[in-house]
DNA sequence: GATGAATGAGCGTTCATTCAT
DNA sequence: CATGAATGAACGCTCATTCAT
């Protein structure tokens, strides 16, 4: 049997109570006794619920990117690139929703709302790929020429959107769709 | 001038106090406190808290849907009412960013999911405009063949994160910004 | 029957516990308890245990100077002012052991030294008999000419020494040593 | 060099965390980090910390007391053998701080009361010096005839309170000041 | 009706102690 | 022997809700 170690064993069990009951619908205590350990053992490992939520968060920003950009070539035309990452982000949002969720209650809440204005502030962005697509399309003039942030929201506002409602049961989408989805938004950045 | 009513005067607090700190920054007495009245008082107005939430919201798409409606009208082209609406919803967030921000807090909790998953299965929604406009607008073959869902989430899941990113100050839009931006949703539902 | 006034009650609860077990053998819980109180009641009177433990000692101050000063006139000799002031003292701590052991309690923890240095560097001193015994004394050379603060450990150390041993049981002091003890210690200070 | 034994390493890191923050500043974990162990290596030399608070100051006495009493003679007057301890002891104090003020900690707390209520009771006093030195005085009719309780508190009340103004910088002593404190001292035991 | 003092369950966090390695 | 990860009871404190006035 592989030792399970206990950090990750909490953290699972903090990912799946935040994302599915939110921060204050997931306290230390309960945390804990999901994740089958006593209550102090948490801050052996984090130390306090900030930074656990936090840390939370960069695990799964580090989980996440490196899927996205499996495959990914900044060879190939920008269309296809954006199609690509769409696709990919879309994809890991259903084959993970409580990543999605999690993901979705950090930024909303004051803890997102700091991460991104530092890392906006601070141009400590680990994931370039998205920006460099962006920055790249609009100066070969196959997007549209508007401000990165609003370019970002055309892009990937619909992608969660539309992420949420799949979790929450309110559409199921088929390949088909989130294809058809992703070109939509595509048109929504295309010149 | 007409006496105040206690129950506006509830909920402007309420309203305020939960846009800026979110649901948990917002303690009943504190609201009580805002709102010049005694903390059982709120009790008279409100089952509890969870209704005086909900209820918060009601009101606040009460004062929502009409405004966005101003001058609207079913006998113009699909795409000039597109525009129409999305503009409006746009500028209504940024002229009230707290009633935007109390949305927000309220869409990303388990009442804003509840309350939505209520009205999608109960049929009991009551601005009926955005449905009747893009079932039109599929029908003619104006916009893309998708189900409804997947068409709200490409027009509003842009214009909610644009209108986040303004109010938090990540972007700055002047007018032409904001047609600019509505228009790219078109770009994303048209045909 | 009196309303037993609830401040009070938490007062005089936490006093004692103080008193009898120091500061960590008295939780809040146990304050409550003690004054018949819920534990949030407390809260409604002292912003938290901090302001507790510094107003208790505010308020027995007040409660024990003008005791101590009964009868007190700075018309009579500096010796007579002496014995009066010191023999008040140590009656006062023998009649209310609590309030001593609080007092106690305070001083030597870092509440009392912060509490200390701030008197003495601010100046906001309420009880200047004391300081005006001595400045008086040693000025007219009645008493010895050493450091405010020397004499005062000279004349009020064994005091506080000698009520510690008799609340404790070690010694039984009765009206006569008593008078014997302060007239000892101003044997230790004066000329 | 010899091997700075575990036990020692344990006990100065205890001594002085407990002398600077009190005992609820100095948790186990922190004793045994500032020494150097694991946490756990601590109970193979105390049972527990309440026995480690009790070694702590026993091994202080043991260390404390020697050096008082050097070049101590029982040959000498009453008042010399006075001043020489009186001396020695505010000098001891001045010159290890950290033991001053772990013993303070040690009396003004239940440790204190109950070790002292043992020894006055059993009667296993180790320092005989001082009861010898007052018994001897009192018995010469060279000190006043009180119980040795009291004559202990009018001779030692204003070392202890005089050191720890010393210590907390509220007075400068110099060689003249402790000298005169010490002699204001035996007018204050002296007949 | 309106009040706000009172409540106590529940929170995040600490720390003396244990025990498998 | 020594370790330090693990524990969980206990702490200070908050806040939705109640109810006597």
């Amino acid at each position: 049997m592989t030792k399970p170690d206990k950090r990750e064993e909490i953290s699972r069990a903090a990912l799946e109570l935040i994302a599915e009951n939110g921060f204050h619908g997931a306290p230390m205590a309960m945390i804990a006794d999901k994740a089958g350990v006593g209550a102090g053992t948490i801050y052996r490992y984090f130390e306090n619920k900030d930074v656990l939520i936090t840390e939370l968060y960069q695990d799964l920003e580090e989980r996440m990117y490196p899927c996205i950009q499996e495959g990914y070539s900044t060879d190939k035309p920008i269309r296809e690139r954006f199609i690509h990452l769409g696709t990919a982000l879309l994809r890991y949002f259903i084959e993970y929703p409580l990543d999605f969720r999690y993901l979705e209650q950090f930024h909303n809440s004051p803890y997102g709302t700091d991460y991104r204005r530092d890392k906006i502030l601070g141009d400590k962005e680990e994931c370039h790929v998205f920006r460099d697509l962006f920055e790249e399309g609009i100066a070969r003039q196959e997007m549209k020429n508007l401000p990165l942030v609003i370019m970002f929201s055309l892009a990937f506002g619909p992608i969660l959107t539309v992420a949420r409602d799949q979790i929450l049961g309110f559409v199921s989408l088929d390949q088909v769709l989130i294809t058809r989805s992703i070109e939509a938004c595509w048109d929504g950045v295309k010149r």
